[in-house]
DNA sequence: CTCCAGGGATGAT
DNA sequence: ATCATCCATGGA
């Protein structure tokens, strides 16, 4: 597969495999050693060999924002509090960073997240991405980008129906269609403090604030946001307040706003990796 | 078969 | 402000 010459990037505190697997990014194909996928419209692959990451010819710089490879891993796990729930998150995730995605794939994959499964999601993201994405190749294989607000917003809602989107078609339809009539720039959101980007975000159909936390957390490195999903809601009921009842979701997010610090959301994607990873399924429901 | 999934919108308290 | 219910679909 890579035939081409590669560019090569020092990655140190950096795992590749983990990063994708973590359920940040939906779309990258593993390969015979490495994987295959997009950032934007340019077609990527990458393989990582130790502490050199190896990738397409001439993206070297695109990718080393993309994988946040400026990130202060050691600072930020350094910060993080020292409960055993978390230091035992740490210990399973090293080298997952949290990337940079283009706002609007993560915006669009995070609205057809909801009550699904990362298999399905990843399933969602693909038969888009092959329906309606722009075609790029990539040595002997062919990638797609993820279609653009202008693609989805000229589609009909049964169009999106057939991708197995069910109720989150009508949504990411009307989410499209406001950002490509210029109603809503999400890429201008950007000079926005937190919690008006929070807001603005959840002003969209289909966000709400755990959609908004994950975007703001790997589109638009808020490293603060803290997504609550069941794995994460789970994690924080059984690590941090066992056996003890009436705890509402306002005091569960009060709590990780207070417990986690400035880097809440690199935290909490460790606890949630380390969770789904390690948690069995079909069998007792107990984290380790 | 049942149960669950990186939830959101809506309407009733 | 919180809570219950419904919303499609597929994997385990």
């Amino acid at each position: 597969m890579n035939a081409g010459k590669l560019d090569i990037i020092v990655a140190p505190d950096f795992d590749l495999a983990l990063t994708l697997d973590s359920g940040q990014t939906f779309h990258w194909e593993k390969t015979d050693a490495g994987f295959a996928g997009t950032i934007g419209a340019r077609a990527i692959y990458v393989k990582q060999r130790d502490d050199q990451l190896f990738v397409s010819k001439g993206r070297a710089e695109l990718c080393s924002k993309y994988f946040a490879l400026d990130h202060p891993l050691a600072d930020i796990c350094a910060s993080f509090p020292p409960d055993p729930a978390m230091q035992s998150a740490i210990a399973f995730c090293r080298g997952l960073r949290i990337i940079r995605q283009p706002h609007w794939e993560c915006l669009a994959t995070f609205i057809t997240s909801s009550m699904k499964q990362v298999a399905h999601i990843r399933q969602i993201s693909q038969t888009l991405r092959h329906r309606f994405g722009e075609p790029c190749s990539l040595c002997e294989l062919t990638v797609y980008a993820y279609p653009t607000p202008h693609r989805i917003a000229e589609l009909d809602e049964r169009d999106l129906q057939a991708c197995a989107l069910g109720y989150r078609a009508k949504s990411l339809l009307a989410t499209a269609r406001l950002i490509n009539s210029g109603e809503v720039d999400i890429d201008q959101m950007a000079a926005l403090p937190d919690d008006e980007l929070r807001a603005r975000l959840c002003a969209l159909p289909g966000v709400g604030a755990k959609v908004a936390n994950c975007v703001m957390l790997f589109a638009y490195e808020r490293l603060r946001a803290f997504p609550i999903d069941v794995w994460i809601e789970r994690v924080l009921r059984q690590q941090y307040f066992p056996g003890r009842r009436r705890m509402t979701a306002r005091q569960l997010r009060d709590f990780a706003a207070k417990h986690f610090g400035e880097h809440g959301g690199y935290a909490q994607q460790y606890l949630f990796h380390h969770a789904r990873k390690t948690t069995p399924r079909r069998l007792s429901p107990r984290a380790s």
